[in-house]
DNA sequence: TTACCTGCAAAGTATTTGCATGCCC
DNA sequence: GGGCATGCAAATACTTTGCAGGTAA
């Protein structure tokens, strides 16, 4: 796993300033081990930057995506971006539906996939949606 | 598989008229057996109806959604549409990325997964992208 | 005839870009 | 001090909505 500081030094070694917001917004992924919209993050920004825009924020999202620091991902509502998995073993995600938060998968379903000899694999996805222990029982609540 | 008629008397059985370019719609649905964006149907309904709007396109596709003709995808590129598989058994797709045709993959991942107890599935997603054979070989070409 | 369909125009929403000022290094 | 970062405003792209006239049933 990233510290803050891995996150930071990155960002200066790759030329960047190291600015208070970009600070706050690798704290703030780091901080949360699950998808955020852009909108998300422009609103817990806001709490802190009062005069922030929301241009600012794409544009450091991008800048912090192209650096590998986060990885982007298309959901039905829209983009969303998580820190980019540091684990060495290629794995998969359960993704909350409720809180956004992720757990690994382990098990790679391509090894077992019947793929014909002349269909060129490049990349898959395999993910499984639902809700955490928390998520389920505010559901439930309900 | 679905014809060009059962999903125009599902129109019609549902109250929508059934208009020249829904017939057409659902004949170029019925004829591409991958995914294409609102734009990719524009610009072939166009080449038939000069006077063709953007708007009625996007009508159209919502429509034929919501009968269950069509699955809407999203992609990294943006919202993308399908005849929706009429195949009874559960399955999974490879997606060729450069005609956007569609394969499908029989073996389903979640069987094996294991999932912790609390954790409550609702859906998942198992996609495999890559080249067909004629756009390997295209790509090969270039 | 009636209700739905269509094109047009305009409004929304999401995202990007140009520019002047401000701040990190 | 120099150059990147930021906020502002505006542009762009994508999608939806209201309205008036047209058309399927």
């Amino acid at each position: 796993m990233q510290t803050i500081d891995e996150i930071v030094s990155l960002m200066s070694s790759n030329g960047l300033r190291v600015t208070d917001q970009r600070r706050t917004l690798a704290k703030l992924f780091f901080e949360t081990d699950g998808y955020l919209s852009p909108k998300d993050v422009y609103e817990y920004m806001g709490r802190t930057y009062s005069g922030l825009s929301f241009d600012t924020v794409y544009r450091n999202l991008r800048v912090m995506e192209e650096l590998g620091v986060l990885e982007q991902v298309m959901f039905e509502e829209g983009v969303k971006f998580k820190l980019h998995c540091r684990e060495h073993d290629h794995h998969h995600h359960m993704i909350c539906l409720g809180c956004g938060k992720t757990y690994p998968i382990k098990f790679c379903p391509m090894e077992q996939t019947d793929v014909p000899s002349d269909f060129k694999v490049l990349r898959h996805k395999f993910e499984v949606f639902g809700h955490c222990q928390s998520c389920a029982a505010e559901e439930g609540a309900q």
